[in-house]
DNA sequence: GTCTATATCTGGATAGAC
DNA sequence: GTCTATCCAGATATAGAC
């Protein structure tokens, strides 16, 4: 490297990242055409191409900065904190306050929610390395809080599908800052956190323990321990 | 009416579903073009978009379809069952089975899951009936079975929710038949019944009343009781 | 109201020259 | 790595036949 700038590429890369969302964020995902984008960041249209194979792929590097952002954050609010209800509290709300000015655009992951085998299927293989980015948050949410193997194998499998769920309904929700979601959220870990502490309870857990093992093992069947 | 033959128009309608559904058999719904199907049915493109929108649109219109037949079938298969378990396995095992040739399209119903204002999104305003039909059914396949007044108004819509994922599942589900999908409705189903019976039994329905109150009132903050 | 024919627009995506 | 030119297909528009 022959000095501290960065290579022209990255910078281009960048400059048409940020453009696009800006014109995302302004306009919405539909309206701002590719030639839009590349007019504004004043490339030709094929230098657009060149660095974000379609449309939707812009979307997807910046759901990338945002899943690393989200990580950041995450690690410096847990500091300290071990309680699991808390945690979960933090790695969910911080998702959305990263994601608040951006539900306009947000539909856009999702457009093919319904094909396996394009390359940005949410659940498709092509999407694998981010699934797992995601994954670990959730496994580091749910690490050292004390719970049993089988749990600590399924969680984050659970909660990553769960928090696809509120992104979903907070792209719908239409109130104030969406207070619906945000309290909805705590709502849901309220109760999921209280229920996995009631099941290993002393008390409950013979009689949930054998309800808990046919759960698990149907997941497994389903290939649901490691979501590749 | 002058004849018992239908008028012109629905006759062309159906040819052009009919014959796009068995280009996207054959070929999948990129792959077909509205050209293609146009001069598959000896129409010109014009007439195709004349009773089609868009081609999602006809997936769409292929899915009122498919909910008419399940609708049908249901309602015979019901015929002197009143188990809520078997009741359920119907319900779900039977769109399968309506649904099992045409995986490779049904992607396309959820193009715009994420978009709230598109008229074919899944949870938009657009696709109200064809929701409220589905809820229908999922309504019918509990009534009856001695349920509580906030169950009946509840599991509905969460059944309503857990067949979309079914079917998400089974367009991913390369296994034989999709035998691994069948197998999960049935984990699933028999967990659900069970929880359900389990939890209005006379012994453990004081421990759980409380908690399930909660749930009723936080789903319906949620704005969960209707699914409008 | 149902449809043909055709022309046109638009915008995502690609090829190939530089 | 960037540009220009082009393709392709979804969608719209129009004018007219029946």
């Amino acid at each position: 490297m022959h000095s501290a700038t960065k290579p022209t590429g990255e910078k281009t890369n960048a400059l048409i990242l940020t453009t696009a969302l800006d014109l995302f964020r302004r306009s919405g995902f539909e309206t701002a055409t590719m030639r839009d984008i590349a007019a504004a960041a004043n490339v030709a249209t094929g230098a657009a191409y060149y660095y974000f194979p379609s449309k939707e792929a812009i979307v997807s590097a910046y759901y990338d900065q945002v899943q690393r952002i989200h990580a950041k954050t995450v690690r410096e609010q847990w500091e300290g904190k071990s309680g699991l209800r808390e945690r979960l509290g933090i790695a969910f709300h911080s998702k959305l306050e990263i994601l608040k000015e951006d539900r306009r655009f947000l539909g856009a992951l999702f457009h093919y929610t319904g094909e396996p085998d394009h390359p940005l299927s949410v659940f498709g293989k092509g999407t694998r390395d981010q699934r797992a980015q995601s994954l670990a948050i959730f496994r580091e949410a749910v690490a050292g809080t004390g719970l049993s193997h089988e749990m600590q194998q399924l969680l984050p499998a659970a909660l990553w599908l769960l928090h696809l769920g509120m992104i979903l309904f907070f792209i719908y929700d239409e109130t104030v800052e969406q207070r619906k979601t945000h309290k909805l959220v705590n709502g849901v870990l309220d109760l999921l956190v209280q229920a996995i502490e009631w099941s290993s309870s002393a008390f409950v857990r013979p009689f949930v323990q054998p309800f808990q093992t046919r759960v698990l093992q149907m997941l497994q069947d389903a290939g649901w321990t490691e979501v590749s």
